[in-house]
DNA sequence: TATGTCACTTTAAAAATGCAAGCGTCTATA
DNA sequence: TATAGACGCTTGCATTTTTAAAGTGACATA
């Protein structure tokens, strides 16, 4: 051991929270489903079928990813080949700020950018 | 050619405004340096020697990346060797409350994160 | 001439991503 | 009963991206 007390907190980059949270959400897909979830979608085939087309692997993925660090749980909606549906937990229906201010960026300065409303 | 219309916009996956902004900002180093920038940073070496360690190779591709995007825009502030400084343009700067989004949600969700602002 | 600074570039290895196919359980159809 | 299909993944492998480390070129300073 090389530190000189226990309270250090583990951070993989720094303390900086704009950094933290790019550790856990900082790449192409991730907030995609978190995107869909917002919009209603729950099963993995509906996250599957996006527009995006995320490969099933890296889906699989990110959806033990967002669970272990607690965005999103699931919970079975079928018992004999037991399936699974998704759904945010607080800590990932507050990511819905930064979504929208994503999407108003993306507004305002990608042409031709829409946001996908919940209902569509 | 194989498309029936002009008006076609070529988007990296969807429309999605979201998806959008990630195509260009979805991933662990660009919104870092656009943080360091809204900092007050300006130099290829401020950004190196940022807690985080961004390697020097992908520094020098996310600087190119960001300016061919039109987030920051680089001008000379020596001569004899050339050297650049950076800083955003407006589109950059309507990156902010992104980050303050992102950063609220971290400041809430990830114990131990503090916010890096301006003066320090 | 020698050393150092700054802003990169290069190289090679490691890790992440993407594509396609496969798998196991079950339901529906012939 | 055999066949096919839906669903939710997992696997294998090629490609791309990221990484660490070292190197480069122009110049300033001693």
């Amino acid at each position: 051991m090389n530190h000189t007390h226990t309270s250090d907190i583990d951070f993989e980059r720094s303390p900086c929270a704009v950094a933290n949270m790019l550790d856990l959400l900082g790449d192409k897909w991730s907030l995609l489903i978190v995107r869909d979830l917002i919009l209603g979608k729950s099963r993995y085939g509906e996250f599957a079928d996006s527009r995006e087309g995320i490969p099933t692997n890296i889906l699989a993925n990110r959806l033990k990813r967002l669970e272990m660090a607690g965005v999103i749980k699931k919970s079975a909606y079928s018992a004999k080949p037991v399936r699974y549906q998704y759904e945010l937990t607080e800590k990932g229906r507050d990511l819905q700020p930064v979504l929208e201010a994503m999407a108003d960026w993306a507004l305002k300065h990608v042409p031709g950018a829409e946001v996908f409303s919940r209902y569509r």
